[in-house]
RNA sequence: GUGAAUGUAGCUCAGCUGGUUAGAGCACCUGGUUGUGGCCCAGGAGGCCGUGGGUUCAAGUCCCAUCAUUCACCCCA
């Protein structure tokens, strides 16, 4: 039996009330905060994630799909979307369009790890982008959006944490403090922490060994660092969350995988999701326009993991699900009536109903159940002795009664439907 | 890439220390008087017991391998 790749699923039908609840929250969210939707290609030229997410990532080192195609060109199926986000905002001169453009995007990305709970290799993110400007107060909404949009779904258990890392020169200084910490005690750290003493010396604090948490308690803080600019608008970032009420925590330890971000980053995280507790996480970037060959212009902008959230949902049970029903099911006595009835049904859809009718000649029982099945508010009964007079018989399922009708009247028949 | 657990009907699982034709609940189908659902009742269909090998008179049950799934590490949404 041929079976789903690896880390990938299905999405049912049953699962699809859920995915259209949480996709409708993100546009009317998005609608109210006037983001604009942008959509682009699935995959992209390799370059463009390595440069921007960063050669030492784990995102680009091991968790790619990248491969060659008939012309030798190195293609990359997304891993994350503000690469290409930042791509066609620079490639479509949307700068000169107007300084500010606030976008978002629902789609699928794809990363090569192990599955497991809140991990696949295909996933779906929705999120936002905001480039041309490098107000505190972008910075503030992108949090405020993601976290109105999950808070929607009706999820308690959350922590907002946010942190700032920046700007280069102020990092680079700082990293030299945090070598100098951490250099005689180099040998007491992880095997893997020696090695991102190295690569990537900020991601230490990213280490749940015990050893190296303990040693990171003590260790210097960015926060304690950073230039007075990005203070400053860390500061201001603060102040529009605590009048916005969303409850957060510094995170001086919140150090993010991607190499583009500056200044504010900030995740939200979930207590009932497993291990990968992640949501959303996000942060500013201003420098990426420009190391992807664009005009320098500032951005920020995260991203939420749609799969994570609804298994949030489930596990907190904070949706309650609703069955999807129809306005109409045409039961139908006569075989030999099977196509007037299929043509009365189209009547209806016409109208606007949705409507379901028999398609495998069952008992007028099976039909029942089968309109039950399909929640219908009503069933026309079509064929035998009414039909022999012009008419059809109307049950409303909720209550039982049922009555016959012309179908002369179909004015009638429509407006007993509607209710 | 590393570690652990689990693979029996569509789904969730039982199957005791190896012993005849492999079970339950849910779901599905058909009935319970001529043409009427949800509840209830009766019946039915559905399983190379993940795959391959081994031990044994005998394997769903024990051993090995393999594949798959799940969870965790790493990292991230």
């Amino acid at each position: 039996m041929i079976k789903a790749i690896k880390g990938t699923k299905d999405i049912l039908p049953s699962d699809m009330p859920l995915w259209h609840f949480l996709e409708e929250n993100v546009r009317n969210t998005m609608r109210e905060f006037n983001y604009s939707e942008i959509r682009t290609p699935v995959f992209e030229e390799t370059r463009l994630f390595a440069r921007s997410i960063g050669e030492s990532t784990d995102i680009v080192g091991k968790e790619m799909y990248t491969f060659t195609d008939k012309s030798e060109n190195s293609v990359t199926l997304r891993p994350e979307m503000t690469a290409s986000v930042v791509r066609a905002y620079i490639e479509n001169s949307l700068d000169r369009l107007q300084p500010l453009h606030k976008l978002f995007y629902i789609a699928p990305m794809f990363r090569q790890e192990r599955p497991q709970a809140g991990r696949l290799r295909q996933f779906h993110q929705f999120g936002a982008e905001a480039l041309g400007s490098s107000s505190p107060l972008l910075d503030a909404e992108m949090i405020i959006l993601g976290y109105n949009i999950i808070k929607s779904m009706g999820l308690t258990d959350l922590a907002v944490k946010i942190n700032s890392l920046g700007i280069p020169s102020s990092r680079e200084n700082y990293k030299n403090i945090l070598k100098d910490y951490l250099s005689p005690k180099l040998k007491e750290l992880s095997e893997e922490s020696q090695k991102r003493f190295e690569t990537n010396i900020l991601r230490i604090f990213d280490s749940k060994n015990e050893k190296d948490a303990e040693i990171m308690n003590d260790a210097p803080v960015l926060l304690d660092h950073l230039d007075d600019e990005s203070l400053e608008s860390f500061e201001q970032v603060k102040t529009v969350l605590d009048a916005s009420g969303i409850p957060y925590q510094i995170d001086p330890k919140l150090v993010r995988g991607l190499d583009y971000y500056t200044n504010t980053t900030f995740e939200i995280l979930s207590g009932s999701v497993g291990s990968q507790s992640a949501l959303c996480g996000g942060g500013r970037y201003d420098l990426l326009a420009e190391q992807l060959g664009g005009k320098a212009s500032p951005g920020v902008g995260f991203a939420a993991g749609m799969e994570r959230i609804l298994l949030a949902c489930q596990n907190e049970n904070s949706i309650p699900d609703q069955k999807p029903e129809i306005d109409v099911y045409i039961a139908n006595f006569d075989k030999s009536k099977i196509s007037e009835a299929y043509n009365f049904a189209n009547k209806l859809r016409g109208n606007g109903f949705s409507v379901e009718s028999d398609y495998l000649s069952r008992s007028i029982k099976a039909q029942l159940r089968e309109a039950n099945k399909n929640n219908a508010r009503f069933v026309v009964f079509y064929g035998g002795e009414e039909l022999a007079e012009n008419k059809i018989q109307l049950k409303n399922m909720t209550d039982g009664e049922q009555a016959n009708i012309s179908l002369d009247s179909m004015d009638s028949i429509i407006e007993k439907i509607r209710g």
